[in-house]
DNA sequence: TTAGGGTTAG
């Protein structure tokens, strides 16, 4: 038998994790002792036979892959019976959760880890390993690192991946020592690290800025003849151009080249996004050139960058250029290539420009987004255009898009008398 | 499989 239980509504949003959340959290009935943990399979005949208004569907994983919502009912579903979650219900949850592509939510994890410690059940090697995962995802290393702490208090050997994961959080958040330490244990445990495993070292003394370990890391790749993959260069390039020393990344670009790496568009985006951010918009045409000497083509996120780039320095005309070209690549923009270039033009006070955009965006068959919106939004209160505007606000409630009600405050006084206009503009229209 | 990166407003 493989069947799952969801209460009604077996597609409601991941909102509804919340509410199954808050029953999952109950505490547990009385008899629970009396009740042997039980697998999710086993769950389907005892709900069905207390009548639960209950839909029975497909609970091989992949259909509860992406769905935590799904997972989470089923658990709040097992506290309703009074049933103990197994080993296996917790790992369907984390699997769930690590599946969905967004991170995931630090209190839901929390209040996950603290409702498997009430239930007494020691978790294995699996469920230790998802949740390091799971909480490095988060960005919660601490958790992750206690959860490191437990395994090894139980004598368990965690899973390499699990490890590298909570490396790459620690470097994210700065903590290059720790992700050195962690590094160093892998070797402990008898595995070698192989280009992975350096790539998340390397992604934390990137982020850091600390070049000089950065390229230690390469050195000690080579004298342990681990092969550099286009990553390992990326992060690498990235960095170096960061700190301004272009020759060197372009070397890299040539290192690249010469050990058979193809560079690829992100490299080059992020090359420009570092140009844009130092104000030399000018080299977006050198980038573009050395973009095409290694026979890259332009992907639709460089041609974002390099849009965003002119539009921020003003040069609205090289930004209707880089648009067109990337028309004519047979790249079809997407919602941020229309964002970026409306707010150009709205920065510029090219309004009537930004309206004409926005109108094209829509012509296209695109739906504006929460960004779109704001941005036309600052236009028409530049423009003290207040009908249009309370237009646009009740058709971003139309489609369940919340403003952001605290940078508008903020704008308000910049809207040259327009202050008490734009508050009786937020004040009718209802959210 | 020892991850998996980039862009838009404020």
């Amino acid at each position: 038998m493989t069947m799952l239980l969801l209460s009604p509504q077996p597609t409601t949003a991941f909102s509804a994790a919340a509410s199954s959340l808050s029953r999952l959290l109950l505490p547990l009935p009385r008899h629970n002792f009396v009740v042997p943990p039980v697998s999710s399979l086993a769950i389907a005949a005892v709900s069905t036979a207390t009548g639960d208004p209950i839909y029975a569907v497909d609970s091989r994983p992949s259909a509860i892959n992406s769905r935590p919502d799904l997972a989470l009912r089923l658990l709040a579903l097992m506290r309703r019976q009074g049933l103990l979650p197994d080993q296996q219900n917790y790992t369907l949850v984390l699997q769930s959760l690590l599946h969905s592509p967004d991170p995931p939510d630090p209190s839901l994890l929390s209040l996950l880890s603290s409702d498997l410690r009430s239930v007494r059940l020691e978790p294995d090697a699996r469920l230790l390993s998802d949740l390091i995962v799971a909480f490095s995802r988060a960005a919660d290393p601490d958790a992750a690192l206690s959860v490191l702490a437990q395994t090894q208090a139980q004598g368990i050997t965690p899973k390499f991946s699990a490890a590298v994961e909570l490396i790459s959080a620690l470097g994210n958040s700065g903590r290059v020592d720790e992700a050195e330490a962690i590094f160093a244990e892998l070797r402990h445990w008898g595995l070698q690290p192989r280009t992975r495993a350096y790539n998340a070292l390397l992604k934390g003394y990137v982020k850091t800025g600390a070049l000089k370990d950065a390229e230690q890391v390469l050195d000690e790749m080579e004298h342990c003849s681990v092969a550099p993959d286009e990553r390992t260069y990326s992060l690498l390039i990235d960095a170096y151009t960061n700190a301004g020393r272009w020759e060197s990344a372009r070397i890299l670009i040539k290192e690249m080249e010469m050990n058979d790496v193809r560079p690829n568009s992100y490299v080059f985006s992020r090359i420009l996004a570092s140009f844009r951010d130092k104000g030399e918009w000018q080299r977006s045409f050198a980038v573009l050139r050395e973009m095409r000497n290694n026979g890259i083509h332009p992907d639709r996120h460089f041609y974002n960058v390099m849009i965003d780039a002119f539009g921020k320095y003003n040069c609205l005309h090289h930004a209707m250029d880089a648009f067109d070209q990337m028309r004519a690549d047979g790249i079809v923009p997407d919602v941020v290539t229309w964002n970026t270039l409306i707010d150009a033009h709205s920065k510029a006070g090219r309004h009537d420009q930004a309206m004409k955009l926005f109108e094209e965006m829509e012509m296209s068959g695109l739906a504006p987004c929460t960004t779109t919106f704001n941005i036309v939004i600052n236009s028409l209160g530049e423009q003290e255009r207040w009908e249009e505007m309370k237009e646009l606000f009740q058709r971003m409630r139309e489609k369940g898009l919340l403003p952001n009600v605290g940078k508008f405050d903020d704008a308000a006084p910049l809207y040259t008398g327009g202050r008490r206009s734009f508050i009786s503009v937020m004040q009718t229209t209802h959210f």
